[in-house]
DNA sequence: TCCATATTTCCAATAATATAGAAATAACAG
DNA sequence: CTGTTATTTCTATATTATTGGAAATATGGA
């Protein structure tokens, strides 16, 4: 993962609706949710909440398919997970050990 | 961890400037690095780079501490450890093993 | 004390982002 | 075809963040 495509996708997260939008997809991964369903359970209105899904499908953190007049929305795991690992990586100069008693990163 | 308090977090990383600076610091943890070094490795105007470390720091994200007339930054682990629970918590509705073949989170 | 170095604060210009109303597009049902 | 519902695009406004020069603060050495 590159330093911008990261910055994007922390960009993407950071943003409180938008934060909202993708823990209420992990929390419902792998099925996914419609913007109607989203919208209802966060009260957002839907211009705004499709340009947060917008920027987070941009950022590589969701996903969205086309199911009839209804677009589904997923979480992209791969999409955190490379996060997760750029953020943590090379950390300690590559003694991970180092970081807490138990090494808890790179587990 | 609160929705607010990650939003700070992801948004003190979400900078290319913030995100080189927080990863330097990773990979020169445990020990942390001064601003001057930081500064010359990173070619940041010193105004700049102080804005960018306060920010990190107000987002637990790093530690300041004093060393004579130099201040040495390291990087929290414990910050970056809770945004990243905080991010993956819950996924899929508790049985992280639909995520992905492996079940990658909460390993 | 006086000077050199390290870091931060102040400030103003500039740039980027979020918000939601209104209108547009798209798909299905009757 | 017509009406209904789902979602997006367009647009303007408001808000917030980034930048670095100049000045301020703080430490230690001569």
């Amino acid at each position: 993962m590159e330093n911008k495509e990261a910055v994007n996708a922390l960009a993407a997260l950071a943003q409180e609706s938008r934060l909202a939008v993708f823990r209420l997809l992990v929390h419902n991964a792998p099925e996914g949710l419609t913007p109607g369903v989203i919208g209802e359970q966060l009260d957002l209105p839907a211009p705004t909440l499709s340009f947060h899904l917008k920027t987070l499908a941009q950022a590589g953190l969701v996903t969205a398919v086309q199911e009839g007049r209804y677009v589904r929305y997923r979480a992209e795991m791969p999409g955190i997970n490379a996060l997760i690992a750029f953020l943590t990586d090379d950390c300690c100069g590559g003694n991970p050990q180092l970081c807490s008693p138990k090494g808890k990163f790179h587990e």
